[in-house]
RNA sequence: AGAGAGUUGGCGGAGUGGUCGAACGCGGCGGUCUUGAAAACCGUUGACUGUAACAGGUCCGGGGGUUCGAAUCCCUCACUCUCUGCCA
């Protein structure tokens, strides 16, 4: 979340970020969050002092007491009785402003960095980059969903029965193209200098609202209501939660981890066109790459990121684009993010494959995440993260745009480890 | 799942109602000493809020209560550990 110091002293800056994310009405809530902010502070030093002189007071009465002063300290108490009915009456104040200043903030989403597009719409993103050839099919072709039945490799049906929709069975090549592709992509990012993490896929309430999907997302998770857990919509939540509430010494930094994990998304109300086959799921695998980095560093770390991306995609010889989001496109918790989309020949389409964002302070503020400066100062790292990448999408691409009249070629680089070069 | 114990600063670990933000040890930082280092000795060493700067306030797992005063007493929740049971 915002931090209330960057609404007071850079108020114009920030009405101004938070129109560019078509945030309604956002100078008057600003205006009534400094109001609440003021009035906090007021209370607060109202509070303080009040408290301030209850607790000499009773300090006092110890020394009464030990001295045997009965009497005198019997008239202090008296004298506190005030001051504490008052204290009370400004702390439940306090209290409740408070409330409504965490409530406020909740509703704020980041603030996009200077070289994000005006927009509204999915249209107005800025096409950074398109890189390789759009491959010509034979007549004939057909979309994922239907070559996964014709080699059977993926069933949904199966899924149906013993789940539901959007949770598909992988089958024999099927399931050995996951296992090589979640393979193939660790070893790339412990290649780029990433630790492998293997998280839980369960997390507490705390993980959530760290990183940003609570409270605003509540309902786009699988929520365990016995245990109070949630399934995790990404591995960045349990990955980034790993350093909620700590000062890292600057000689950790960057942190650079990577996971794969089975990602869960209900994914209530966005069901219609384009759903069909492996667009969207309720459960999929995802590799998932995050950076913890010093302020300073972090636009830099995204740009690696990006690249690192890119080359995942130029080793799987899919034609992809590099996307700017427009301030309406992105994401709440974002201040700038790419978005990586690859060809869908039988679809004729892009399909977005991974995403990479920098949450500047946001996350961070919300996690307590930060680092001491040279003057000794505590103050809040930057939080970045990336997919490296979404499966099913990737998958539905491999097999769209390499498939021929009586097979699917699997991409060189994945030859060693699949144990075969062809599905058919 | 049943029974019991516990949750204190970066770590270990005191503290059971009154100058306790918290003894002591370790670690960290600074200094003395040393050619340098180690050892030894001296000093220092949490976070948040707040202020122009002081001051002040909050924090001993979370929340609530008793009291003039709570790390210390009470209630409640969460978590951890040990034993028993079950199980990959």
């Amino acid at each position: 979340m915002l931090q209330v110091t960057v609404l007071r002293e850079q108020t114009a800056h920030v009405i101004e970020g938070l129109n560019k994310k078509n945030y309604k009405n956002a100078a008057e809530e600003v205006a009534a969050l400094l109001e609440l902010d003021q009035q906090r502070r007021q209370l607060q030093s109202e509070h303080d002092e009040l408290q301030g002189r209850a607790n000499s007071i009773a300090k006092e009465i110890g020394v009464l007491m030990k001295n045997g002063e009965r009497e005198k300290a019997e008239a202090s108490k008296a004298e506190t009785s005030e001051l504490k009915q008052k204290t009370k009456s400004l702390a439940e104040q306090l209290s409740t402003v408070e409330d409504q200043i965490q409530q406020a903030l909740y509703k704020l989403p980041n603030l996009p960095h200077e070289s994000v597009p005006t927009g509204r719409t999915a249209e107005d993103n800025e096409v950074v980059l398109e890189n390789g050839e759009i491959p010509k099919l034979f007549d004939g072709a057909q979309p994922h969903w239907e070559l996964i039945q014709k080699y059977d490799i993926i069933d949904f049906e199966l899924g149906n029965k013993i789940s539901g929709a959007g949770f598909p069975v992988y089958k024999g090549k099927g399931a050995r193209l996951q296992r090589a592709l979640i393979n193939f992509f660790l070893d790339e990012a412990i290649a780029a200098g990433y630790m492998e993490i293997q998280p839980p896929i369960l997390v507490n309430e705390a993980s959530g609202f760290g990183t940003g999907q609570l409270p605003d997302k509540e309902g786009q998770m699988y929520h365990a209501t016995e245990d109070n857990l949630y399934l995790i919509p990404t591995a960045e939540v349990p990955i980034t939660n790993i350093y909620r509430d700590m000062i890292l010494p600057v000689a950790q930094l960057p942190v650079m981890n990577t996971g794969h994990t089975p990602c869960f998304r209900r994914e209530a109300g966005s069901w219609g066109a384009d759903v069909r086959g492996l667009n969207r799921l309720h459960q999929f695998d995802k590799v998932e790459i995050v950076q913890i980095t010093l302020p300073e560093k972090s636009y830099e770390a995204l740009e690696q990121m990006s690249l690192h991306i890119q080359g995942l995609l130029q080793k799987l010889e899919l034609p992809y684009r590099v996307l700017r989001l427009c301030g309406g496109d992105m994401g709440f918790t974002s201040a700038l993010t790419y978005d990586m989309e690859v060809y869908s020949t039988a679809q004729g389409r892009w399909l977005e494959v991974s995403s990479a964002s920098n949450f500047e302070t946001y996350q961070a503020n919300r996690l307590k995440l930060r680092y001491k400066n040279e003057s000794g100062k505590t103050q809040l790292l930057h939080t970045l993260n990336g997919s490296a990448l979404a499966l099913p999408r990737i998958v539905a691409a491999i097999l769209e745009n390499n498939q021929t009249p009586d097979g699917i070629d699997m991409p060189k680089v994945l030859h060693s480890y699949l144990g075969f070069d062809r599905i058919s």
